[in-house]
DNA sequence: CTGAAAGCGCTAACAC
DNA sequence: GTGTTAGCGCTTTCAG
């Protein structure tokens, strides 16, 4: 390639790179070769002595057939990709679905194919965190990792809404409108964003009995169960809060299959303020707003700001890592 | 890394490659101390040199919020990951959801970051068959590469079902079944799938009114529209072959909404039969099937096939390069 | 069985 | 402005 333009590879590898040094007429003679030969630069190669590749590896645990349903996730991709693309990055999505899918995409991710990560959906027994920490990969998560299992690693960064707080808003709208048997219906409580807004409610109502919180799991097939079986233990019930949006449609089918009308008999808060979901419900759905692509925007930003875990960021000035995003009541069904 | 075991870097690399001649003993120690120091090869390194690098690019292109939408991909994914993890790759996913990422993608693809891509839901306008072509990756395609621009490549191998016979089987059994006013609804006409359909309803309808043909766009709503259409055009339609089973999904509560009764006014077949819908339906939809994970898995067994365009394969010994996988009428609803 | 040496294709100093 | 020279971290002959 070099010496078919006439030239040493020094000056193809300027060429390319569009410095100015390089005289037009040479420019244009490389220009010309390169796209004779199809030559692409070799990335392996450059990425040996740069260190760099220009792109970024998005790694989402989940069972397939959940992510491809879920329109919470989509919102975070889009706002993370835009972000991601504005600064030349190409995001490589990386699906865990599987526990022992993990040691290959750690070894994906150690092998320096990307220059960074973004987590998502962590488990409190997620192994990801540490892993990521050991190879020295720059990462951010989206959502505070749940470090359960007691292991001690260095605080991470992580972009997370504010759930405590938005669960209490919504907890204690509820009181306001006069309800006085709040039922609560949690996501699955190895993950943090479940933990976090079930603690939420109880902040606001430490005192609620045992049987008004029911586990799901973020799913609306889960959420349509968790509001039978919260029916049947506490038929008395006159509100529920629950931890998601596709949940709480699931909820409401159920309040709807039981005669029990929205929001005179049972008043119904969501979380997510997904657009698909909240604004398509019957009633339309009272819920916690969060601006989800926002916080995708911002996990793929803080990846590039100076960080004392990035190879091209002087060590000493170290950035936040942690950003907690505000939530907001949207109220839709005046009760 | 090497010293720190004590012996030399040849002896890490046959060690960590688990190559049989190295002595227990001292590939004991290695793995050791690859423990210890958390040490990953560096894959650009490795594959500067070996020309793999154990991953593979399945790029998808799609608005975003489709495919997070839509169940086929889901399945095909899921065969795709399966077969390719099995063979030891790793699977890295690149979206496609505007134009002008396609170049950033093609440098991605062309820069040896993968050994094969497989590629899904081109439109006839996609330029990324000719990219990979000239590029020189391995690559198989989902689905006939529909190629409408009059571009002539080298054919591409790729995975299909049988669309035309599908569709010829669903408009002959509506037939058989005394329909006479049998209509379609199509997927967009820039996808081969949807063309293929098409095909295959006029194969035995040759005569069909074109006010009896719809042009929606597999989703949804789209579905639930065009049937809206077919109805207010020919009310006296008593039948429909509708090109997927999220369209017909989607048909079949336009119909409802209408007071048709299905299947005694208006017959209804779809096309994919993927569980989560056609079974899922009401009535329980009579559909076309075909086994969406078996050919995603096809797909990437097709890569790892000896083939003219790999580096791995001794050229000369081609094989065929396109499968085009049987379909079969699933009859739900004993009309 | 193991070590030494020669690159893979590129970039980054450093000369010219 | 442009060529020359070293490597980046690994695999792979080729000796021992």
């Amino acid at each position: 390639m070099a010496r078919s333009a006439g030239v040493s590879k020094s000056t193809v590898s300027r060429a390319i790179d569009g410095e100015p040094k390089v005289r037009a007429e040479v420019a244009e003679r490389i220009r010309q070769a390169v796209r004779e030969l199809g030559y692409v630069p070799n990335q392996a190669a450059r990425s040996l002595v740069t260190r760099r590749n220009n792109a970024v590896a998005v790694v989402v645990t989940e069972p397939q057939n959940r992510l491809f349903v879920d329109p919470y996730l989509d919102c975070h991709l889009r706002g993370i990709r835009q972000e991601l693309v504005r600064r030349g990055a190409q995001p490589v999505l990386l699906f865990i679905e599987d526990p022992e899918d993990c040691p290959r995409v750690g070894e994906f991710l150690g092998g320096g194919h990307v220059d960074g990560a973004l987590l998502f959906s962590l488990r409190t027994d997620d192994p990801l965190p540490s892993m990521v920490e050991r190879i020295g990969l720059p990462a951010v998560f989206g959502g505070r990792p749940a470090d359960g299992s007691g292991h001690h690693h260095r605080s991470h960064t992580y972009v997370d809404a504010d759930n405590p707080g938005g669960a209490r808003e919504a907890v204690r709208h509820l009181l306001g409108l006069g309800r006085r048997r709040i039922a609560t219906i949690t996501g699955p409580l190895n993950q943090a964003a479940a933990i976090d807004r079930l603690d939420g409610y109880r902040d606001v109502l430490p005192d609620a009995a045992p049987a008004l919180v029911a586990e799901a799991d973020f799913t609306l097939r889960g959420g349509a169960d968790a509001m039978a079986a919260l029916l049947d233990r506490c038929p008395d019930l006159d509100a529920v809060f629950v931890a998601s949006d596709l949940m709480a449609s699931g909820a409401l089918r159920t309040l709807r299959k039981r005669g029990r009308r929205v929001p005179d008999a049972v008043a119904v808060i969501g979380f997510d303020d997904l657009p698909t979901i909240a604004e398509a419900t019957d009633p339309p759905l009272t819920t916690v707003h969060q601006d989800v692509e926002e916080m995708g925007r911002l996990m793929a930003r803080l990846l590039f700001e100076p960080r004392p875990d990035a190879p091209w960021t002087d060590p000493g000035d170290a950035a936040l890592p942690i950003v907690v995003t505000a939530t907001e009541l949207v109220v839709r069904e005046p009760a």
